[in-house]
DNA sequence: ACGTTTAGATGATATATATCATCTAAATTA
DNA sequence: TAATTTAGATGATATATATCATCTAAACGT
């Protein structure tokens, strides 16, 4: 059953989207290809009219993963009062749904480790998108010079990624979790202020 | 062959090791139970004669994991003139040798994700583990009060761990993932200061 | 309108993997 | 020393998984 180019587009972007929520969601390895053709409402057998391999696909879905947060990122600091854009960023980065709901988050914080070990051009799309959010980050720290901005920034994304990770860990005590939460949001404000 | 107790003890804490490095290095998903027997100089058919699973293994592999860490560590701060053990922890902890060795490294960094996903057992000993980590860094940490104490503790290891992941990302351009590294290194420091 | 192309379905293959039943020879134990 | 127990080996099973050849019907170019 042929579909139109604008269909077939539709779909990959389709394909894309449901890969990159349930690599998040449950890992890359344990996301099998055939699993992520059904939960999209295709068969296993067109895959490969799309991608070369699940690596292929993989790749994708960090990239497109990193955009819409970028994305999601922007909007935030779009509709933050003026100097509060950071402020902002933190609240959302370390805000309880992001905790709770990590298919729907950050691919830093969900599959960083695997990308790590998978190498290729699923790394290398994975260290695109963590400039990419550096530079987003940079953007929104005050410092005497364009060096210190960076290095503000990458002190800020370092402890948001492992705050969340933190407060992950300790999800079952809830106290305890909402605790990380809160010092690592106190940490990245102190941190981005020098 | 039936071999002595003490033999299969000692058997026993090889696979574990094995396994944890393996772990570390690999993934959880991506190390099996065959290749982590034939590792260890063994046959995969015995390997139900030690463990009841490979979740089993893994959370026993967590544990021990942890342990050696916390006895690593508290090496180090043992061996480090007064009032400076939290910076050599930290030091220790953003090493290059740490960045470039996850097998032999922290579990929270390397393997973290993964365990969560997994919950059960590994996740059960996943947590305790990180407990008394926290424990660990919270004795090195002046505050004025046993709470401030244990909210440093937490903003310093969320550092630690976000900064070692994001050295990691980076590691491809050595210049930025050494500057992520003392961007961690000076944070944890400042965070541990109030 | 007709022939060509191709998106997606069907079905097959090859490989890996966790788990376990059974076997055997050596270590306990009586 | 003889009987019993069991660590580890062998081999099998069941399941999942990536990949691809082939088929079909619909969309596109002529």
């Amino acid at each position: 059953m042929r579909r139109s180019s604008e269909e077939k587009a539709e779909t990959r972007r389709q394909i894309v989207k449901t890969a990159g929520r349930m690599i998040r969601g449950k890992g890359l390895a344990e996301t099998g290809v055939a699993e992520v053709m059904a939960e999209a409402g295709l068969t296993h057998g067109g895959f490969y009219r799309h991608f070369a391999s699940k690596e292929d696909l993989a790749a994708a879905a960090v990239e497109a993963g990193f955009a819409h947060m970028r994305a999601r990122l922007a909007a935030i600091t779009a509709k933050a009062p003026p100097g509060k854009g950071l402020e902002a960023l933190i609240d959302t980065y370390l805000s309880e749904a992001h905790r709770d709901q990590p298919q729907h988050g950050c691919v830093m914080a969900s599959i960083g480790m695997e990308v790590q070990r998978a190498g290729g051009v699923i790394q290398a799309a994975y260290e695109d998108g963590i400039a990419k959010l550096l530079a987003l980050f940079t953007e929104h720290v005050q410092a005497a010079s364009r060096r210190q901005q960076e290095d503000r920034a990458q002190a800020v994304l370092s402890v948001l990624v492992g705050g969340l990770l933190l407060a992950r860990a300790l999800k079952h005590d809830a106290a305890e979790s909402q605790r990380a939460l809160q010092n690592a949001k106190l940490a990245a404000l102190r941190l981005a202020e020098g």
